[in-house]
DNA sequence: CGTGAACTTGAGATTTCTCAAGCGGGGTGG
DNA sequence: CCACCCCGCTTGAGAAATCTCAAGTTCACG
């Protein structure tokens, strides 16, 4: 069932049948979320990890007075709460569209840690390119210009769904509204859309309802001094 | 000789006598560094994981016009790169003062971790802390105002060093200028200074050649909107 | 056909940046 | 011992980026 998860834990290299059978047994109890419900509450304990199957989801902080910063998008196959397993969950994750997303109960998880090695470096490494690319974020938001933050995100966005195998070419369906994109990228709204329409009009994207077509690839790559090293989405380590 | 690795290790349980002789002949030659040196660079591949011993350390990722972005400060007892274990290093970790760091090679840390699950587990632990500390920056990044951004920095120092034993009450000497800051916080440094000339017009901290007084201890919290949770500090779990 | 969410526009206010220069102390060569 | 120099801090002033408020538009949906 799991196999984006498996296929995501097997970038640190291959697991045994044994190991893939153990994961797909950790996995339990899909529910379905619709968009705008939140998987995982903020400051809420949990006696599990979500894990997403479909569709797509984000994490975030909350400010008292309504402030939000969108720390990361989540596709199929990543876990949302690792942070659950050994710490109070200090964010969010809201689903994003429709999706469904199972559970792997805290001491399953434990277990398989200890018992399977291959699987407990694969989720090692998912964790440490979560703080990659958490890294890459933050230069973009020290850094980079609203042009060239908005425009790295579209990139980082683009090559992910398509190494997931979730994009049509130049064209990606992912629902995010210039909302959401202020709030991960630290800007306001009206920002954002006088932005969006600088980038379309130098002929780099289109971006209406949800899906973005890439106009100009090599273009959006150099506006937004995106490199995906980062990523780190090829098997090999160092 | 790793003590303070240790009682980090040991955050999230107690470890055993072997589990701690394990961890010490796992750390090796402490070389020293100056203030300024790279003890890792960006982009290049290493053998084995750096472990501050004595001193403080920075981690940054510089891009190719010099603009520059720490991503986090260290201190005795840190991993300063322990994604080189799975994954190629995409920042660099320079040294902030004259320090000491050994190294673990990276075989045997593999090792320690398939053969001391108590290890494994303070080790993750401490990966997701610095996962907390990055999403904290970024919310201050993205959604926090100049003074506030400083404030709360200040206060994750305090706060760290306090609990680190590093710090003499409401005196902490921790040698950064306000270039770094600037580039911790994504500011300039005109900017910074202005900023920093207001919190101590506000009589909430003083600061000067790297030494750090702090004022009004709630006052500068206030202002930087500081809750010291995602430090996730005391031993527990969720 | 009415409604709401998302997008767009205008205009003025703020924050933050850049450039350019001056200041001050500690260290060094003469 | 002194002059000089460098680094880090500070200041001024104008420019640019970004924000806020307020309103108008569009479009899908019931």
């Amino acid at each position: 069932m799991p196999s984006r998860l498996i296929a995501n834990i097997e970038t640190s290299g291959p697991l045994s049948a044994d190991d893939r059978r153990a994961v797909a047994s950790l996995v339990r109890g899909a529910r379905r979320f619709q968009a705008g419900d939140d998987i995982v509450t903020e400051g809420q304990a949990q006696p599990h990890c979500r894990v997403l199957l479909t569709g797509y989801a984000f994490r975030h902080k909350t400010l008292e007075d309504g402030r939000r910063q969108i720390l990361s998008f989540h596709i199929p196959g990543d876990v949302c709460d690792a942070q659950g397993l050994l710490l109070s969950m200090d964010y969010g994750v809201t689903a994003l569209t429709g999706c469904e997303a199972g559970f792997m109960p805290h001491a399953d998880l434990e277990a398989v840690l200890m018992r399977h090695p291959r699987v407990a470096r694969g989720l090692r490494r998912m964790t440490l390119v979560e703080g990659a690319i958490f890294r890459e974020w933050m230069v973009g938001m020290g850094r980079r210009t609203a042009y060239a933050r908005i425009a790295h995100l579209f990139c980082e966005l683009v090559v992910r769904l398509r190494a997931a195998g979730l994009a049509q070419g130049d064209r990606v369906r992912f629902p995010i509204n210039q909302t959401h994109l202020s709030d991960a990228l630290g800007l306001s709204v009206v920002h954002t859309n006088r932005v969006m329409q600088a980038l379309r009009r130098d002929g780099l994207l289109s971006f209406r309802s949800g899906e973005l077509i890439v106009r100009d690839w090599p273009g959006l790559q150099q506006a937004g001094e995106f490199d995906p090293g980062y990523l780190h989405l090829t098997a090999s380590s160092s």
